[in-house]
DNA sequence: TCAAAAGTGTTGTCCTTACACCCATGT
DNA sequence: ACATGGGTGTAAGGACAACACTTTTGA
């Protein structure tokens, strides 16, 4: 026996859904598709997975396609199966999300994918199920900040409090208190304050501060409690 | 154009990991499979995803076929797609895990299947990547019943708080203060006492309580914080 | 000198924990 | 009468939230 016959075989893609900040707000990655059907709309990046390749490994080789990047923080969120999500043939996805530094995310790349930046709260319409892969992907990655320091993987490696917080405050459309913040941020001992400051958004420039990796990496499972009113999530 | 034309397609299927909890501990149901290869072997029950059949459709047939169960606590685990993870054909399996009342399933059901519970902590060897996935669905339901009150989905409609706190404890392998305990789940209100008494397990006797389905469905989303030091989770 | 953002401490409240004794009943 | 598990209250400590003024410096 070699095979397990009389069973339907289905095409398997991954999506990503891809986060980043600009230092304002909380951006989402598109491309414009390019195949039929809805070529043109706007999608996220996906592909099929291939012969003898994992769902991690698709997931990885679509996000570095569009952005260049590897070795940034991926995170299966679900697989997508109804059988009538793609109207050309039964597909099932397993959507992967990623949170990177922008920065780093090279321009040139994704042009050739007619890629583009949208703000998390104005999203042009999406093809298939993806709004509904969006907005659980936002759900999970509220719902993960709120106990685990993950969103310093969306800042670059030096960043000050104040644009930590206002990273905060974006996610959760809530405005904090900053002496609570820092006071709880730095209670963590997750940052190392550095010596010089970041001058551009404000006259008397704030300190920037590193990740700690080494504590962050061992620390990654404490539970933070960053937000107020955790009763409003899911 | 109708089809994808030059794309792989793979064999889909769903897993169960179905827990109860009979008084004493949590439990796992296995099978015996009943197709080569490991025939024999202890398993989850599983299935092929079929044509127009949605992964919790596939996942609530499973389990109705084994447990003559409908309406039961059901979430998706994750998808497993390792290419290597079915020996005979590649096979993508997406994981879900339940909760059920141990006592409301149908023994007969299950002899059909050769179906038995083990103790989740005296599992023996399953096939293929299942000890991951069981392992995934021990943490996950740690992680959630920390902060969802989820666990009532395996106890009957009536039990009482020492029953309750020992599925806890069962759970996070800790010692909880009864005082503290009650305290903390009956602030909920999520709990009605009954009139009547358990009177099996001791001479006193201990009140039945029931949920209040209504404010539970509200309150689903609260955070509870049960445990003592989540520090320890993942 | 003024405007704009950074930085810093204290207090009251509430939640959490630790802890010990009496109660009801079947044998 | 005694053994077994059920049920209850209080006090101390720690965490969290609310809150306002001073500092720096570029324009």
């Amino acid at each position: 026996m070699t095979r397990y016959s009389r069973q339907t075989r289905i095409l398997v893609a991954v999506d990503c859904i891809i986060f980043g900040f600009d230092g304002q707000e909380l951006k989402l990655l598109l491309v414009k598709r390019h195949i039929e059907p809805e070529k043109g709309n706007w999608s996220l990046m996906g592909g099929f997975v291939e012969p003898g390749e994992s769902f991690e490994c698709a997931a990885t080789r679509v996000l570095k396609k569009l952005t260049g990047l590897e070795n940034v923080y991926m995170e299966q969120l679900s697989a997508f199966g109804d059988p009538e999500r793609d109207p050309i043939e039964r597909t099932v996805s397993v959507a992967y999300f990623s949170l990177i530094d922008i920065n780093k995310y090279i321009q040139q790349i994704s042009h050739e994918y007619d890629a583009e930046w949208f703000p998390i709260k104005k999203l042009p319409e999406v093809i298939f199920d993806h709004s509904n892969m969006i907005e659980m992907a936002k759900e999970k990655l509220r719902y993960k900040a709120a106990f685990h320091p993950i969103l310093f993987e969306l800042l670059p490696e030096k960043f000050t409090l104040p644009q930590l917080q206002s990273l905060y405050e974006g996610i959760y459309d809530a405005a904090l208190d900053k002496r609570n913040f820092s006071r709880k941020i730095l209670s963590t001992t997750l940052l190392v304050k550095q010596k010089d400051k970041e001058k551009e958004t404000s006259k008397r420039g704030a300190f920037y501060y590193k990740l700690d990796r080494k504590k962050y990496a061992n620390k990654f499972n404490a539970f933070l409690n960053f937000i107020p009113n955790p009763q409003k999530l899911k």
